[in-house]
RNA sequence: GGCCCCGUAGCUCAGUGGAUAGAGCAACAGCCUUCUAAGCUGUGGGUCGCACGUUCGAGUCGUGCCGGGGUCACCA
């Protein structure tokens, strides 16, 4: 049981005890003290003053006289300014909980629940690279999937790649008219970024075709269907629906260049994935229940064919669901993916992280879901973030304005590498040690930078400016880590182990109090960024302890510490802030070192 | 125009209805003969977009404006 719930929870008790009145948890607040007041915790009393009609100062003393008298284990003292009744938790209390819990690996971590989780998260296109953008989705759907592991769910992470439609076959068309047979192989070139420069190419070629007719007096619109490559390649899309062999065969190829670039690129960056589907597989899925749907009045037909389903009355609009040819639109297939997806997986909840331009596309899905007699909808969530723009406005893959990921992680590894050979701490590495140490920070900063935030809140990214590696930043909590590391080799070699008792220590110090209190809220924190999908809960909370540490670190010795017991103490105390700072920035993806 | 999100220090952002609104960056002033200075300590900097309302109490809740963004495709 945390302090706070014990706290919660004594106080309704004594409550009940003083004046027979049963109160809830949502009746009166606890918080922490502030630190210009006395005190770790506090009651706010204005919401009991009404019901018990006494006085703040009055209910004040009374509740904690009580509390003090019936609990005397737990709180060591009180005082009520205006209505608010501070109280001081025993000291023993804290150095017990220290003492349990400091070497406890699962500290903050919740048993299972049972409940299985899908977390569906990256989902890029096959025909150009990853950009900033699809970092933050990764980032973000990757460290939540983590969050609501460490709060006991089940989780199974997963990514829909859009592997299919006409932007590949764009792809393909411009290999076939200019790559004179070349392969990632032969030019030397990560297969994604092979690819997607044939994607760049077929925009130029598309432009200028149109540019073209238009200047041989073709009105714009009839010039870009015109173009004769756009029309190749709406040959080739009917062709690769058709099944036609080498068109099949050259799309298989090039996707296999792209996702041999993608898993180049997720490995360095830790991402991973439980199952892959791919919208080649399951882009027909859906359009049984179109036909269910018509056949119990759902869905309607228009006079050319096409399916829609009317959503006024929930304030949305018409929505198409099958074109008048037959085949399917994109929401056609997430309606039939969903519906595998919690038959296969027997989900109770299905999360997906995409990006807020679409939130009404998912709103429209859950919709179409629930008319269709699927309950399910109601467990599926949007995890919707902000776009990543840059300060030059939005960034545009035809218009080559986009912060390329392999790109912008070698920069940060870079910068990495740039500051810790200005340092010269670590010297005596080897070769592999130094690019691993690269690796940990640069990644470091890039994964902390972009999950700090609320993921709600669009992002700025100045290109220019590169990303800090001082302060409100990933590579200050490893710093923080590394040094305590540093401590514990140091006093390593005098004491045999860290597990040893402390006890009959006396007179904590204030910064060394804070440290305990705050340690100890830790697995609170993992609950609420669970419940709220948020890592930046995290972030802040791993940075906060980090800097409370490094408070700590400057007032006081631990190697020196006055006598034996004090510096067990502390010894404990910086045993267990490393291991929750190592276990936090974990949630966030984010590596430790040892020595930095 | 309808719906959704955002608006807090020069910049980037925290802030479960509670005490004098907090960090980081940037600026300035200090601190390495003592466990890593990627650090610590201090100073300056605010009509919490605006206006009403609810409340003992509003940055936080409600309504209405103003500003920024998204979306309302037989695109994904």
């Amino acid at each position: 049981m945390s302090f706070i719930s014990f706290i919660r929870s004594a106080t309704t008790n004594s409550l009940v005890q003083l004046y027979q009145q049963k109160f809830s948890e949502k009746d009166f607040q606890i918080n922490e003290t502030k630190p210009e007041f006395t005190g770790d915790y506090t009651i706010v009393l204005f919401a009991l003053v009404k019901s018990l009609k006494k006085s703040p100062e009055a209910l004040g003393k009374e509740l904690g006289e009580y509390l003090l008298k019936n609990y005397p284990v737990f709180f060591s003292g009180y005082n009520v300014i205006k209505g608010f009744l501070n109280l001081e938790i025993e000291e023993t209390q804290l150095t017990d909980f220290l003492q349990k819990n400091h070497n406890d690996v699962s500290f903050g971590k919740m048993p299972s629940n049972h409940q299985t989780i899908m977390v569906e998260y990256s989902s890029p296109n096959t025909n150009k690279p990853l950009h900033l953008g699809h970092l933050r989705n990764i980032f973000l759907g990757w460290s939540v999937a983590e969050i609501l592991k460490a709060n006991g769910n089940k989780v199974i992470k997963t990514s829909i790649v859009n592997d299919r439609g006409i932007h590949i076959c764009k792809s393909m068309i411009a290999w076939q008219m200019f790559a004179n047979g070349a392969t990632p192989g032969s030019v030397q070139e990560k297969g994604d970024h092979f690819v997607g420069d044939y994607y760049v190419k077929f925009n130029e070629e598309y432009k200028k075709e149109v540019t073209q007719l238009m200047n041989d007096g073709k009105p714009k619109e009839e010039s870009e269907k015109e173009a004769p490559i756009m029309k190749k390649t709406q040959k080739m899309l009917l062709d690769w629906e058709k099944g036609k062999p080498d068109v099949r065969e050259l799309w298989k190829t090039m996707n296999g260049w792209v996702y041999r670039g993608f898993d180049e690129t997720y490995k360095r960056i830790g991402a991973d994935f439980d199952h892959t589907f791919y919208e080649s597989n399951t882009y027909l899925l859906g359009k049984d229940f179109v036909q269910e749907g018509l056949q119990k009045n759902i869905l309607f037909k228009k006079e050319d064919g096409s399916v829609w389903i009317d959503l006024t009355d929930v304030g949305l609009d018409e929505k198409l669901v099958l074109r008048g040819d037959g085949t399917s639109v994109y929401i056609t297939q997430d309606i039939g993916l969903a519906k595998q997806k919690f038959e296969e997986y027997h989900l109770d909840k299905s999360i997906y992280v995409v990006g807020d331009e679409q939130l009404y596309h998912i709103k429209v899905l859950k919709e179409i879901l629930l008319k269709l007699g699927m309950l399910f909808a109601d467990d599926i969530f949007h995890l919707s973030y902000g776009m990543v723009e840059l300060t030059s406005g939005k960034m545009k893959s035809r218009e080559g304005t986009v912060v390329d990921a392999d790109d912008i992680v070698d920069e940060m590894v870079a910068t990495a590498e740039k500051h810790t050979q200005e340092l010269g701490k670590v010297k005596d590495f080897t070769k592999e040690e130094l690019q691993e140490l690269y690796e940990t920070l640069g990644l470091g900063a890039m994964k902390f930078y972009l999950l700090r935030v609320d993921p709600k809140k669009r992002m700025i990214f100045n290109p220019e400016e590169s990303i800090d590696f001082h302060g409100f930043t990933g590579p200050f909590v490893q710093y923080t880590y590394a040094r305590i590391q540093s401590i514990l080799r140091k006093v390593g070699d005098e004491e045999s182990g860290i597990s040893f008792e402390v006890s009959g220590l006396s007179n904590l110090l204030p910064l060394e109090r804070e440290l305990i209190i705050f340690l100890e809220k830790y697995p609170n924190i993992i609950w609420d960024a669970g419940n709220e999908m948020d890592p930046s809960i995290i972030a802040n909370y791993v940075f906060n302890l980090a800097k409370l540490y490094n408070s700590f670190y400057a007032e006081h010795s631990v190697a020196n510490a006055e006598n034996e017991e004090k510096k067990h103490f502390r010894l404990q105390l910086s045993v267990m802030s490393a291991m929750v700072i190592k276990s936090g920035l974990r949630l966030l993806g984010i590596k430790v070192p040892e020595r930095m």
